[in-house]
DNA sequence: CTGCATCCGACAAGATACTG
DNA sequence: CAGTATCTTGTCGGATGCAG
């Protein structure tokens, strides 16, 4: 009870009645899926993800990381060298999501435009005030 | 810039590189899933969807919708008569949302044994005193 | 019935500094 | 190189009350 809770992870969570949420809920940490992305390649290494995801900090790194391999979607290890070295990789059922957010991109990319111009009508209609100063 | 933002939509938003977040940050909301999948079904009325989303509050509810008819994923229509009716229904973007969505849910459903048990395995590793009082 | 405004608590995430 | 610990902040979301 007295755990201070580092971040990321909805550790508590009420159970979820919908399943669709409970991904979500562990897909929704702001770079969760920027590091599947990252690690859909192969192996990759700590400082790689970090500079190749540009703006995630080294403790959202971590924290993100723990938990992607807490549910099982990385594998971490660790090769004992001078310079530590320890490699990421995504485990077969994160392939898999990873598969299917990839339809959810697809999805973006046809509707993007949709979206941003429904947007800018909505927006539009509620500050009609672009004349100029 | 003397915007109050109630709240839910990020709406300065740094620009994102990955469409993925895109997506995600559009529906990672508590409640947009919910309900986007309450009026899958059809045209449903504002009290129905808060009755039957459980948990939701008034507040949750009328911004969440409001992002959601922003993004062109609902359409709002007011009847007026005389006590206020209002319907809200999916757009067709949106029903592909959903059936995008539909894909997560069954991975989330196919793989929801392993998490749980790569989560127990995982957290069981930290606490090994489950010993007793 | 439908919806907005305000206040407030919880928690994710940023900045920074220190270690094996 | 690969983390961890602490502090602070920003924002989401809950509670409540008022209004067309």
């Amino acid at each position: 009870m007295s755990q201070r809770n580092t971040g990321v992870t909805p550790q508590v969570v009420n159970a979820h009645a919908c399943p669709v949420r409970e991904v979500l809920d562990r897909v929704s940490g702001k770079w969760s899926v920027q590091i599947l992305v990252a690690a859909a390649h192969g192996p990759i290494r700590f400082t790689e993800l970090e500079r190749g995801i540009e703006g995630i900090s080294r403790r959202m790194l971590t924290l993100t990381l723990r938990n992607l391999e807490r549910d099982g979607l990385v594998t971490r290890t660790v090769h004992p060298t001078v310079p530590p070295r320890v490699e990421y990789e995504l485990t077969p059922v994160a392939r898999e999501l990873h598969e299917t957010l990839q339809r959810l991109t697809d999805w973006a990319e046809r509707n993007r435009v949709y979206i941003a111009e429904a947007r800018a009508a909505y927006d539009g209609e509620r500050e009609p005030e672009p004349a100029d100063a």
